[in-house]
DNA sequence: TTGACACATGCCGATATGGGTATATATTGA
DNA sequence: TCAATATATACCCATATCGGCATGTGTCAA
């Protein structure tokens, strides 16, 4: 049998390090292909095809703007990543972080 | 130019749905290698595989016990995950929910 | 219409991936 | 010591991935 698929959900799509800049880099502006290229020092293919695997997830959305084409990060296709680590949560909380920090206590206090 | 190394942070271990599986799995209570294999219905090297993967991330511990391994989750290696992905959180929030809802309704009544 | 720009795609090479089968390693019990 | 059990590894296959180069496609301006 062979790989799964792996740019077909926000989960695979966010694993690769340049899509979480890009995201980054388009979460507060609209911006083109152009300008995340000079913005993270990309090829112009490589930043495309980051560009098209976000869309597909739709991770962003695109608008057509003469003869560039405008992207922006679209933080709703996080929600299931967001959901399924909340349920972590608590096990790292500054309550449950508290308890630890009590336990380092103690074993300093104890060496 | 090669691909990126794909197994070596807690996004890259999560995008694989059976890694996250195994996580959910282990999250509640200590299992050894056989309990995940039949909990999942996986091949016995296939869990071990991607038990030493999710190690290597730091995402569970292990534990020896006479001939058997217990591993279990160890949910503060999501904490990245959770800080980066949270960075978006206000913007899918219920009060952007309520004005995404009054543009839907806007749009509705003009046609 | 033609040329310049902005972007998307196709193709290739090197490599990593996940699953399966077979085998090594370690621990327990007879 | 030897068989049985529990895991981990090695190896192979089919395929997906990322990056780079070359090229296609669409848009603007003269």
């Amino acid at each position: 049998m062979a790989r799964a698929a792996t740019t077909a959900d926000a989960f695979n799509a966010v694993a690769e390090p340049l899509r979480r800049d890009i995201l980054d880099a388009l979460a507060d502006a609209e911006r083109s292909v152009g300008e995340v290229v000079d913005l993270l020092g990309l090829g112009q293919p490589q930043a495309s095809k980051h560009l098209r695997v976000l869309r597909e997830v739709g991770l962003v959305d695109v608008r057509d703007e003469g003869r560039r084409r405008l992207y922006r990060t679209n933080a709703h296709a996080l929600r299931p990543i967001h959901e399924w680590v909340s349920r972590y949560e608590e096990q790292w909380n500054e309550r449950f972080d508290a308890v630890d920090t009590v336990l380092e206590e103690l074993k300093e206090s104890e060496s």
